[in-house]
DNA sequence: CATATTTTGAGAGTAGACTCCGATTTGAGA
DNA sequence: TCTCAAATCGGAGTCTACTCTCAAAATATG
């Protein structure tokens, strides 16, 4: 215990009380439903006050969400220069998902289907969805020595993540689906030019 | 006045505060904002009691919706059965757009505006995005003779709503853009493979 | 004109996310 | 151990979408 001088106690403990406080919210939402779960229960179950879970988390939405977009455009301005995007993008989700551990795959898919499922997750990723589709543009538009703005990579980013949607979809309906490997599949059905 | 035996005027009465209450909501949600704009603001806009807004509509939300997806199911449907589905789609794009006046096309936009920039609408439109891609698949799986969960089909719509996206993204906040014919080539181009 | 049905108004009431604040506890540092 | 600063508690309070009820008004019907 005392080999990890790192971080005072204080920190270590606001680090716990943040954890615990989002393991026993997506614990409720799983049991009960996100909008059959109070913020008071949160609270109760985590064995803090009301008014804390909102020091840590400015909303209830915040509580459901984990930012994985860094790691995979770090991949993505990795991969070999003369790719093309959409293959490119196929390489970085490998590197991605091969990084993660079984359990955090598992509790990615959940918070997916949470997102998927709960209109008002939905509304809080408005942001984090037209963020992700302009920093996915400004990465391949680099890549392929493009301006940000060039509607071709525009819709290259687009056809990208609708076909990833509609994977997800379907995955969220299916827990049972291999989904990185059904969208490595689409994303190579779309390479291929969507033959019929 | 006395003309029109077609419906009491009891109906007429009832379509017109209908129509009234949406048309009043809609200029508030345009000058001061969505969320800024209270129920009750609307209610008395438009002259009648709040509770009786939410006997017209069901939320806040449906003053914005407007349903525009049967038409263009019908069209779709009734493009010649050898085309490509991308094509199929355009096609179908063109004669709806065609249909409408450009009053009709400009409130459309103002309100694909309101749903891409405020999170509770985008949220609402969880339900019409997820129906509305379910349809499209079904009736592109009908066309092509194949079952409505045959991956390249999702695949396809998939890719289509994307793009779709993607330029709406650039519409909104380029209300100058001609958005039709600019959806139109990103799904040529889309048609096309994704040509870099 | 008389009666039945619908629609509306007014207002009280609920729920639950989120804020604010004073008092108290807890860890940090000398 | 003593002091300071930060974190937490507890709870009262706000805000607004949305519900419910009942009586009054408008409309349909005969």
């Amino acid at each position: 215990m005392s080999d990890r001088p790192a971080q005072g106690l204080r920190e270590r403990k606001k680090a716990k009380t943040r954890a615990l406080i989002q393991k026993e919210a997506l614990r409720l939402f799983r049991e009960q439903g996100y909008s059959a779960t109070t913020v008071e229960q949160i609270a109760e179950a985590a064995e803090v006050a009301p008014s804390t879970v909102f020091r840590y988390f400015a909303s209830k939405e915040e509580l459901v969400f984990v930012d994985q977009f860094p790691a995979f455009a770090e991949a993505l301005d990795a991969a070999p220069a003369d790719l093309h995007p959409i293959r490119a993008v196929r390489v970085a989700l490998r590197e991605v998902t091969a990084a993660q551990t079984a359990e955090e795959l598992a509790e990615g898919v959940e918070r997916e289907k949470l997102m998927f499922t709960v209109p008002e997750l939905w509304a809080a990723s408005l942001t984090n969805v037209s963020g992700t589709l302009r920093s996915m543009q400004e990465i391949l538009a680099r890549r392929a020595g493009r301006d940000a703005s060039d509607p071709e990579i525009r819709n290259i980013t687009g056809a990208i993540t609708g076909v990833m949607f509609a994977v997800w979809f379907d995955w969220v309906k299916d827990p049972e689906m291999d989904g990185p490997a059904e969208i490595d599949k689409a994303l190579a059905h779309l390479e291929e030019g969507l033959r019929l």
